[in-house]
DNA sequence: ACTTCCTTCAGTGTATACACAAATCCCCGC
DNA sequence: GCGGGGATTTGTGTATACACTGAAGGAAGT
């Protein structure tokens, strides 16, 4: 694995996982000293986390981004726009057979959700399935792409909300549905499916959202 | 203007404007020594072509990307998914002065068409303002940014096209109509307007596209 | 003649040194 | 005591040297 690969994943988990606050600059020279490499893979590091606007480069070093409650709804905005549309266009294109596979596990889920913490990480690896399912089906590299971009900012907010499993056994029921409609053929009830879920999954996030304080450094 | 932005700024010109064939190896010394720069700003700049889509990093050096017919019909899908959306927003909560003038500057467009090549460029730019304005309209960071990492690409798409004064005079007119449906505030309208543009725009690319005949140097 | 191994080399990945810009801080003058 | 100007420090931008890897070409053996 290339020093830079790691730069970026572990500066990428660090801001994902809130353990560096926005706002936080982050120092070519701190930076790389911390992660053992030198400062040029972690230039690199640091310019394509930028571009995933994790971060900015303003004038003077590079700042963990933040995310406010504004940027929560642009997010879903954007996010009820393509997914909408990836939904419906998998309804179109895609195989049912595999989302009516998608569908049966799905309806497990709940199983999944009470139990613990490895039950648990096969639940979220199950939406992913459905995510990568859908990706695949609508066979639109540029569509996934954006997608993919998406994506890394709301598993950013995810962990702002609390998911509960009462939460979660919605979401999955949810989730089957979209899976049901895809698998059936019917791509407006896939979009609509979809934007029911994103809608609940903003309220929740809304509802159960607590600031992260900054954790100023000394 | 700092070296690498140099750099980035003359490939993206070399790309966009077909003097780099697709397939084309961008080789980091060769490169570095054509733009009369180091590896190093180079190597930033390839970073940020690839993560745009122009090049693609393969194993073994950067190479051009290429753009099939599956490619623009996978491109304006997504474009008529951000910018229909887009339009419909614009419409809610853009401000009616702003749209309905530049309406009346698109109904007098087809004077700069005929015209010259400064002429020509004026138009270009009012078509950019339309943009602009409905980026500023929106107020939706992503989505905008998502808008904007797709114009990349359909700008190279548009250089495939023959842009005559025929279909340019037609784009104005439907220009014109998206920007009245937005002043008049109708978000539907302004949808279905946007579609049919770029429908229109999409059969018209297709229909006087020429494939580039790949320039194997040596 | 074909295959296989070794050599060589082109090219990337990384580290480090140097240059330059900006911000801060201290010292001197008032 | 306060303000201004220069030095110092901090950090980025760029260049270059070195290491490593993968591929291509040739030579030798079968």
């Amino acid at each position: 694995m290339r020093a830079s690969d790691k730069a970026y994943a572990a500066l990428r988990d660090d801001i994902i996982e809130w353990r560096l606050a926005p706002g936080t600059v982050l120092t070519e020279v701190e930076q790389s000293e911390r992660l053992g490499i030198s400062r040029t893979p972690l230039r690199e590091a640091l310019g394509r986390l930028s571009a995933e606007g994790l971060t900015a480069a303003g004038g003077r070093g590079v700042v963990v981004t933040d995310i406010s409650l504004e940027d929560i709804d642009e997010l879903f905005e954007l996010r009820e726009t393509l997914e909408g549309r990836a939904a419906a266009l998998a309804a179109e294109r895609g195989d049912a057979a595999t989302f009516e596979q998608l569908r049966r596990e799905l309806l497990h889920a709940p199983e999944l959700i009470g139990g613990a913490e490895p039950a648990l990480q096969a639940y979220y690896d199950l939406v992913g399935r459905l995510d990568a399912a859908i990706d695949a089906a609508i066979s639109n590299a540029y569509l996934a792409q954006a997608m993919r971009s998406l994506r890394v900012h709301l598993v950013r907010v995810r962990r702002l909300a609390a998911d509960d499993a009462e939460r979660l056994t919605a979401a999955a029921a949810e989730h089957a549905a979209i899976a049901e409609a895809i698998a059936a053929g019917k791509p407006r009830l896939a979009e609509a499916a979809t934007t029911v879920h994103l809608h609940r999954s903003l309220s929740h996030v809304k509802a159960t959202h607590v600031p992260h304080q900054k954790e100023h450094h000394g």
